[in-house]
Parts: structure tokens; C-alpha cells; sequence
DNA sequence: CCAAAAGTGTTGACAATACACCCATGA
DNA sequence: TCATGGGTGTATTGTCAACACTTTTGG
């Protein structure tokens, strides 16, 4: 509820902490595949607290700036992604961390973002502001990093891979055109399963909008095999029927 | 990124608006199945802006308070919910509003959440508290919001459905036994289509852990017809694989 | 010719649907 | 005995997993 008057309920009248100032920041998982590992992008740090340890991009949200907002100049400010890449992206909120004392310093509310872009050639971070600073780790290696960053990478990890499932996201990790084989890869790589490639491979065509081939391309992977054909991203969003994980367990 | 020093940066550096106090708030949607009909909790506003328009119930996190604990607070403090229900809710994020003017008096963002309820006998909106200004509505019938809470309800009803086919959340809008006949109904209600008995029998029967017998207990449903066995909410909280909505359009 | 990667076919297990049908109770 | 809601059976249909197989490229 916005901004009720604080001094409307008995239990808070005229109490001054209605009115405690609370920072509200952002903090971005952006994953990308690269080398066959899912990898993250992170910020050293310059500064206490938890200076020289690894955390994700984000910052505060300016006066008149919604969190998506602030949430995409952040990625072009502190990162060296190509500022077209970031203009498309798509930002997905993950959740919001309000505990007490998840920073040292004062009372910071983050709200948690997700990003997939696809794996790029070159390092990626590079170019103007903290660049310099960031890099793409691969998650599996993501350890010891900056305030509750550690739990914000682990949900948001646990989201992506929920999101292959009833989505066409997965595209969001490949370039504009792209292979089965590429697409094929993205999911083993998010789920660390193998799939059986011609299931997979049927069960992508068979739904409607995920892609739609490019006519007449085709491209030579790695050199070797056979030249693969060529799709791109479709209009559907929604994966119907969904595309399930294989369960270890004993179910199903 | 928590607390990063305003100073940090040269883009904002000696900014005072680095410091710019957020107010932070929690809404919550709660839900629940009353008469064959989807119901939220709303309260009526006391006061400008708004007075006496519908809202969602909600409020300011206390300092040292997380969103989760202020949204129990707040939905203790506000409604006439019994403490015991209150205190055994599940909350779910459902996401969090940051738009700069969604509150025309200052800056306001605020943490949402889903909650549901089972249908109580008696109005439930009773007590202490603003509890006499608490009501279940329908809500094909709540319009005319305060706020941006038009947009937080219809984002929630959506994120609900959605949650009944791959988690057993279902069970919440049920009292803790209950019959099939109750789930199937609850089904049908929050997503408005018509579901085939025996089959959604078979299938929440077929899904282990999703709900289990009460031994040799049996209930008669509104007098009519034969009595039902009663059922307990599982262990389970995922349901693998999923129980889909139909859908009307082309595919599947 | 061989290795590697793309792409197709086939089959059996299983799950979801659309029904028809029986059972227990109140009025 | 009828209406009402609970509960069972079954045939059909479709989907998914497993795996054998063919095709096209580079070396």
C-alpha cells in the first residue's frame, strides 16, 4: 500500500520510523553461455565493505527511475556490453531481498533482476565505466562473493533453468540466427542434463512460434559435420505443453 | 548491489539524490474461494488520496523489518484474519512496483504478495484493528482500485492460476481436510473453465505426495449425495508433471 | 574412408481425454 | 424414486523416450 499517512494506525502514530530512509538498490544476474558452461557477470569491488570480492552489477535507483529502469543504465554503466545489446535486453524481475542486515552499512532494499544475452566472442567487458572491473565467471566458480549475492545468484540460477522449461527464453542465450545443435547445447548446458537431440529436436518444431527457420541458410559448426540449418527467434513466448527437466529422482 | 557508497561513482558523485529517501511498502493480495467465486482481501481507504476507494491491504516496513515479516504484520494488523491462520500463511513474492509516480504523494516502492486463504464460514473481516473496513470482494467485481493496485490484482490472479498447474498450492484455498470435489472446485474457480471429474481425480490421486487420505474419515458435501472421502495436504510441493489449464486458442 | 555433426524413422510405454456407468445419500 | 454429488472403468488418442539409421561435411 503507497504511502499511507504514518500517522494513521495506532500502532506507528507519530512514531519518526515510519519515516526511516531506506535505500533501494538493483542487482542484475546476467547469464551467458560460453565454452559450454553457464557463466555470470560480475563486478570486483573497489571498496569496503567486501572490497576485492566478487559481486553482481547494480546500483541505486535514481529519484524518478523505476527499477527497470535503473536496472538497464546500471548494466550499461558498469559493464561492457555493447549498448545495443542492452537497449533489447529483456529484464526479468527475480525478487526482492529486504532482510535487515543484508548490508552492513544501512538498510538496503535490492530488487533482483535477470538478464540472458548470448555468448559473445570477445570477453565482453570492456570499453568505458567499471568495465574494466567486469568479467564473466562461470557460476560454478562464482564463490565467495559480496552480501547475500551468493543467494540472489543461486535463485536466480534456480529461475533460469524453471524458465527453459515453460518458455522460448532459451533463444535469448543464442545469437539472431542460430542452430538446433546451439539451441540443443543451451539447454544441457542451463540444466547439466544430457537431452536426446532428435526429441529435443522435434519437440522444438512442434511447437508453434518457438522458431522459425531462415530460409535457405545454412552454417558449418565447428568446421565439422554437416552444415546445420538456420532459425530464429519466434513469436510465441509460452512453451505449451512445457519442456520438462529429467527427474533424477524417483517420480515420473 | 547494496549500499554502494553514492560517492562511488562518478556519474552520481556528491549527488545528494544518491540518498533520496525511498519509502517501502508491502501490498498483499490475498485470496480466497467463497460461493464458486475467486475473492480478495480489500479495505477501504480512510483517508485522501483515495478515501474511500479499494485497496489492497499493506503498509510501510517497520526498520528493522523484512518485506516478508512486514506483509504478516500488516495482514494481522488490517484484516480481521484469525492470528492462528495469519501466522501459519504461506507468502509468496509476487513482485515488486517501482514506478516513479504510483503514488501521487511521494516516492513509493513496494514489495507485492500472493497469499491464499480457504473459504472461511463467517466474513473473516472482523476484529480489532481496520478490520471493520476489511471485505472479500469478487474479483470480477473489484474495480476502481487506489494506486496501481488494479495492475498488482490482475498480475496476481494470473501468477495464482498459473501456480495451481505446476505446484500444489491448490490445498491452501482448501480448510486442512478436505474432499476432492473441494479441489476440483477450487480449480475450476480460479481458472473459469470447466475440468473433467474423473480425470482430475486420477490425477491429483496419481501425483504422489500431492494429497493423502484421511483414514477412514468421510464427509457429507451440502447434504446432497454421497459422502466424500476427506483428504490432507501432502508433502509434495511441486507437481511433476504438471496439471495444465486447457486452452481455447489453436494449439495442443 | 573415417569421424563428426545434422537430420529422419520407428516403436513401445505411458499419460491424457472423453465418455459411460455405478454408488450412496437426502428429500 | 429421483436428484445430486462421489467414485470407477475403459477405449481412444496423443505424447514422449529410446535408439537405429541416413546424410553431409572436413580431414
Amino acid at each position: 500500500m503507497p504511502a499511507r499517512d504514518p500517522h494513521a494506525h495506532d500502532s506507528y502514530a507519530y512514531d519518526p520510523h515510519a519515516f526511516e530512509p531506506f535505500a533501494v538498490t538493483v542487482d542484475l544476474a546476467v547469464f551467458t553461455v560460453r565454452a559450454g558452461a553457464l557463466h555470470v557477470l560480475l563486478i570486483r569491488r573497489g571498496r569496503a565493505p567486501y572490497a576485492g570480492d566478487w559481486a553482481l552489477p547494480g546500483g541505486f535507483l535514481l529519484p524518478r527511475e523505476s527499477a527497470e529502469a535503473a536496472a538497464r543504465r546500471e548494466l550499461a554503466e558498469e559493464t561492457g556490453l555493447p549498448d545495443r545489446l542492452v537497449a533489447g535486453l529483456r529484464l526479468d524481475q527475480l525478487r526482492t531481498y529486504s532482510e535487515p542486515d543484508r548490508d552492513p552499512r544501512m538498510r538496503v532494499v535490492s530488487v533482483a533482476f535477470t538478464a540472458l544475452v548470448p555468448g559473445l566472442p570477445e570477453p565482453a567487458a570492456e570499453g568505458g565505466g567499471d568495465a574494466d572491473r567486469a568479467r564473466w565467471v562461470p557460476v560454478a566458480e562464482a564463490r565467495g562473493l559480496a552480501f547475500d549475492h551468493a543467494q540472489i545468484l543461486a535463485d536466480a540460477r534456480e529461475r533460469v533453468g524453471a524458465k527453459l522449461e515453460y518458455t522460448c527464453l532459451a533463444t535469448a542465450f543464442c545469437p539472431p540466427e542460430f542452430t538446433l545443435g546451439e539451441l540443443h547445447a543451451v539447454y544441457e548446458t542451463v540444466w547439466d542434463t544430457a537431452l536426446d537431440r532428435p526429441n529435443f529436436r522435434r519437440k522444438v518444431l512442434a511447437t508453434p512460434g518457438f522458431v522459425e527457420a531462415v530460409p535457405g541458410a545454412a552454417r558449418l559448426t565447428g568446421g565439422r559435420g554437416k552444415p546445420a540449418a538456420l532459425y530464429r527467434p519466434g513469436p510465441a513466448t509460452t512453451l505449451h505443453p512445457p519442456l520438462l527437466r529429467p527427474v533424477e529422482g524417483t517420480q515420473r
